[in-house]
DNA sequence: AAATAAATTTAGACAAGTCTAAAATATAGA
DNA sequence: TCTATATTTTAGACTTGTCTAAATTTATTT
């Protein structure tokens, strides 16, 4: 059973190492988990005395196989008490964060796989994002970001990049949200904003909009 | 806000102090608490200068009102949690505890607050204790002890006083379940037993049940 | 009321997780 | 390649919550 800390840096690692394929550095870390980089090498050598992780000093950190499947594990809470916040609680998505990042770390496997169920085993969470299921897959991605669709060309909003409150509220504001219907009408070149049909509504969006809306084409 | 062991001991003073009027004393508590008295005396000291708790040396310690506050905003969660795993995630009464125990620290008002509505407002836990609301007071309880019932008495059980998985366990065993209608048949001066019917049928049961089975009379 | 026993507190230590400041290592520029 | 800079690690300290062992206070018993 791992420590709550633990939990949070094996989450954050999972995360980053998307970014840093040949070890996430003790700086990006210490940036990940708002604290310094000294903690962060005592953790990380602890996780390597687990074998949760491998770690040589000053090369970066990679999971092991048993730090991803557990790193994965509390991903998968995550994102199902997200949808149950949502769905079941009246929670809003900009608001499901915090109250996930404590759930997340509750101990149950019959309480996961009983949450699993009760929502019919949902496959994303409510930013878009896939869910594991107990055996830690994820389901294949399939998707763009909208910034990459040419002129003319159609998708479903299917889910964003940046999951920040601040984002999903301006996306809120503009009525853009997950299942929407996307049509590409001009794209400018000079700041790379774009014009779009959303759900038969047109509206201007600019490059930081585009690049974090993803989209499966149709 | 508090931290998770802060609220444990809230939790074990306020219960004790049913026992303990006069004070809960530090032996009482570390035996609660599943720890060592000089572990208590350090914690109890700090709960007192956060003003939770009233304490003076060898006197043993009081909830302040926002102690007592603190303690039922846990029990009220703890209890709504336990409702939830049982109505809708499919727990049975006696597997309730332990994750009730890590959900009641779970920070977020319109947490609890959209729990309690999603739950329909539930009066009781799974073990017939009240859930007290939002402003933290309980239903005004109306029970007793079955032990109380004279010959040909009648009443519905409404609680269990011991919910340790044992004993739910040995109730779930002789088909004895809240909302059963119960009357007195005999009772045996000797051992304090009682022959009861429950719902139809003819049970025998010793003083340790009767004593920790809550019945409203009819 | 003194002596013994029981309960409680204090003193000092430890583990987890964090910090600051200083030292060591790696990387980049001239 | 040598130096300057950035990154990372180490050393030592702090906090929370715990422990053991010793000291103190309260309660009990004769």
């Amino acid at each position: 059973m791992f420590s709550l800390s633990e939990e949070n840096y094996l989450k954050a690692i999972f995360h980053l190492q998307n970014s840093y394929k040949n070890g996430v550095s003790t700086n990006a870390l210490a940036e990940e988990m708002q604290t310094k980089a000294s903690s962060v090498t005592d953790m990380v050598k602890r996780l390597s005395e687990k074998e949760l992780v491998n770690y040589k000093k000053y090369q970066g950190v990679k999971l092991s196989e048993q730090g991803r499947a557990a790193a994965i594990e509390v991903i998968r809470k995550h994102r199902l008490w997200e949808v149950f916040l949502v769905e079941k609680l009246n929670f809003n998505w900009d608001e499901v964060h915090e109250v996930a990042e404590q759930l997340e770390h509750i101990k149950s496997e019959k309480l996961t796989a009983e949450l699993d169920r009760f929502l019919g085993h949902p496959q994303r969470d409510p930013h878009g994002d896939p869910i594991p299921d107990a055996k830690g897959n994820f389901a294949v991605a399939n998707r763009i970001l909208l910034s990459e669709l040419k002129i003319q060309e159609t998708g479903i909003c299917v889910g964003v990049k940046d999951s920040s409150a601040e984002f999903l509220q301006y996306l809120d504001k503009n009525n853009i949200s997950l299942g929407g219907n996307v049509k590409v009408l001009e794209k400018e070149e000079f700041d790379q904003s774009m014009l779009i049909e959303m759900d038969g509504k047109e509206l201007m969006i600019s490059k930081q909009i585009s690049t974090n809306l993803y989209i499966k084409t149709t």
